[in-house]
DNA sequence: TTATAAAATTGATATTTATCAAGTTTTTCG
DNA sequence: CGAAAAACTTGATAAATATCAATTTTATAA
């Protein structure tokens, strides 16, 4: 299938989801709605927004723009990124279906980072206020509130250990592990998988430079622990990836558990 | 004044402040009761434990430990940690007066790091569970605890972009500016004060050899930027730092209204 | 399709920072 | 107080990764 076809066909489902409710929903179990049901559930449906697709390189919101809404990726993928003081940008982080954008926001009233689309990308829109009124009344949902943004905290945590402490092919084989469980949490094959973003995109994340990343790929598939095909990766030592990230199987299943990402 | 004596003054005003109630804290305004008054700050008030002072080196919570509270620096300073697979700690934050630890461990249940004082330490130790009641009760509370999570989240990234990104100089720069700048906040000096960490914590938690920040502070003492006399830093060339930081004026003031940490 | 632009790879070299080693200063505690 | 331990500093060297430069591959659009 060629790149074009899937795009064209990713967006016919996104269309169709459009018109289905969160309790019907694949993302049910890792969006906000968990552990909500019945009439909350419903309560919960009714403020929430489908967006049209986002299409490559559109942004869902630009850094600076005030918040108003909490999002979920329904489809697709984007990346957040940062300006630096030197007109650079820094990407802070990658969204994959399931996963909240915006939850950085709330504190200023304003994005701190845009939001790109890394391919075409269907999104749901949560009022913000209209979360937080709902949230006063259920009890339930509040927590899930907390729940996810300390999750959240948790996870970004992670990431400062691995770029203060690690060497590039352990940042690497992280992000790999990471994208691959996220996968796996959404019912795709954890061994298996495209990345949707440029090599540009992983070595600014990581805090490398892309010639570094390129090269890391090239070794990893030198040993055998993975095999790259641009876009394509398939992993065929999980466990080899672990030791070199410095993840021990304990670590990557217990982040794994009701996790947004570990990375 | 020898470090003995201060830190018996400290226990002396720590004992004292345990019987203050919130509204006539002097942390009242970086504490969590921001923009809660009245009768709603004492019902907050009951629910709020203080807790004997912590001893330099005594642990406020362990790796693992189950997570009941959240906790409020009144004086003094920790730092949190978490081990790594190799059996060496990474620091992940130092925490100062009216800072907040605990945020991080709402979504597992128990605390992915571990909280340690860095001299004779004060605490206020807010139940989580009476916290979430009231801010079911309360949505000025439930609204400032869903700011101070996001305005975490927020901090982490900055960290996050520091790590990936930055020079050692830059990385230490960027660090001295932020304790400077939360030490301000709470109505001390900006421009000089005493860092309650060693540098062995400091380089670790800036992803740093030891060597590196011993080196760096010669150099910027070298440089005339600042003063350096063990624990004691004068910044003498704010503007300089913030250049070596890469951090501009209008960022750092942005940064600094309302927040617990900007590094 | 072909031309052009963008992304990715590879090699050579430079730079930064870690590591190792030694010495000094400060703190702790009997 | 004085001895031992811990923390800090400084120098020399090694290792990791960035940078620069060139090439190849892939994607985009006329």
């Amino acid at each position: 299938m060629t790149q074009q076809n899937k795009t064209r066909q990713n967006k016919v489902i996104d269309l169709h989801a459009a018109k289905v409710a969160c309790k019907e929903c694949s993302l049910h179990q890792l969006c906000l709605p968990r552990s909500i049901e019945g009439a909350d559930l419903e309560k919960l449906d009714k403020i929430i927004e489908r967006k049209r697709p986002l299409k490559r390189n559109e942004h869902l919101f630009q850094v600076g723009s005030s918040f108003n809404s909490i999002y979920v990726v329904r489809s697709g993928s984007l990346k957040t990124y940062s300006p630096t003081i030197d007109g650079q940008e820094q990407v802070t982080g990658f969204h994959l279906p399931g996963e909240l954008l915006g939850l950085d926001a709330i504190g200023k009233g304003q994005h701190p980072c845009a939001a790109k689309a890394l391919e075409t990308t269907s999104i749901c829109e949560v009022p913000f206020e209209h979360l937080e009124s709902l949230a006063q009344e259920l009890p339930t949902l509040q927590h899930q509130l907390l729940r996810l943004m300390s999750k959240e905290i948790f996870d970004d945590q992670e990431l400062m250990l691995l770029l203060g402490k690690k060497t590039a092919e352990a940042r690497l084989s992280a992000f790999l592990l990471s994208i691959s469980l996220r996968f796996k949490q959404r019912g795709f094959s954890s061994s298996e998988f495209y990345l949707s973003m440029s090599r540009n995109d992983i070595a600014n994340y990581l805090g490398l430079a892309v010639e570094t990343v390129s090269r890391m790929f090239t070794r990893f598939q030198e040993d055998g622990f993975i095999n790259v095909e641009r876009k394509h990766i398939v992993i065929n030592d999980r466990e080899k990836m672990q030791q070199i990230a410095g993840i021990n199987e304990y670590c990557e299943e217990s982040s794994a558990k009701g996790s947004q990402k570990i990375l």
